[in-house]
DNA sequence: CCATGGCCTGTGGT
DNA sequence: AACCACAGGCCAT
């Protein structure tokens, strides 16, 4: 018997998992990588590249996962409130630019710093009769110069986004090896390259990397902890360091379980639907 | 190991 | 009008 199979294409483009999309009528467009992808209502993707991805990783299952994750009121709420919400299975490379650029930033400059990086450095696409910009290649990144990237608004981060697309390019780091590694091997592993902190490793390794353990903490998510998790999850201090983070996760690991990262997209949901925050 | 401050830049508030 | 606080962190000290 299976239940909660409906996606929720509008609560999953809106969740801060991605930046590159907009709504065109009936439809989602949203840039992939070297591809662009049309959602109906539905969550029946087209594609520019005709590829076969589970974007909304229709393959999980989510019966198992809600059950196992299901774990007290709050998240219980979360869960029902934004049903069909899904976590999305992104272009690795994309994903960690993405998540580097949105350090100390915010939805609506994230976007537009991506959408002048594709715009400069990415490939022109026609697609539907409509132009698109699919993401910029590492090779391209990688050559750039430091003030070409920083044209695009991005300022100190220019040279994180310039020596991870080295790092890509070089093969310092292997998306497709790291898939079929575990989260704390990941997690060192791309924690070298220059942006990527705790929070930034978590939501490439979630929404790009396969998994699902990983529970990004940011300001949102230690405000949901303080809220309605200080029973379970102590904090103590405003700025959360290395080792607190680390102990953190493995609490939420053993309360929410190895779909944590689930939890925590609806959490975070939650809240900033809670607060009236914006989305794309 | 922990604490602090600085950082590009666009936006919204005073 | 000019200025300031702030934003889905990270890094060097």
């Amino acid at each position: 018997m299976q239940k909660n199979r409906t996606i929720n294409v509008e609560n999953s483009i809106n969740s801060g998992q991605v930046f590159l999309w907009k709504r065109n009528g009936d439809y989602w467009y949203g840039i992939n990588g070297q591809d662009i992808l049309r959602v109906d209502k539905n969550g029946i993707i087209n594609s520019f590249q005709n590829s076969k991805v589970d974007f909304f990783r229709k393959n999980d299952n989510l019966d198992d996962i809600i059950k196992s994750v299901s774990k007290d009121k709050t998240v219980r709420r979360a869960l029902k409130q934004y049903s069909g919400l899904r976590i999305l299975r992104q272009d690795p490379f994309q994903c960690l630019i993405s998540f580097i650029v949105s350090s100390n930033s915010n939805i609506q400059k994230i976007k537009m710093s991506l959408e002048k990086l594709s715009k400069k450095f990415g490939v022109k696409a026609k697609y539907e009769n409509e132009e698109f910009f699919l993401f910029p290649k590492a090779e391209k990144l990688a050559k750039a110069s430091i003030n070409e990237i920083k044209s695009c608004g991005v300022g100190y981060r220019a040279k994180f986004i310039n020596e991870a697309a080295k790092m890509i390019l070089f093969k310092k780091i292997d998306f497709e090896f790291l898939k079929n590694c575990n989260y704390h091997e990941t997690k060192e592993n791309i924690r070298t390259i220059p942006g990527v902190g705790n929070k930034v490793a978590d939501c490439v390794m979630l929404f790009s990397l396969e998994k699902l353990e990983a529970f990004p903490l940011d300001r949102w998510m230690i405000r949901v902890l303080e809220k309605y998790y200080s029973n379970k999850f102590q904090i103590d201090t405003t700025t959360i360091t290395e080792k607190q983070y680390d102990v953190l996760h493995e609490k939420i690991v053993k309360h929410f379980g190895p779909y944590a990262g689930y939890s925590q997209q609806f959490l975070f949901k939650m809240e900033r639907e809670n607060y009236q925050k914006k989305w794309l």
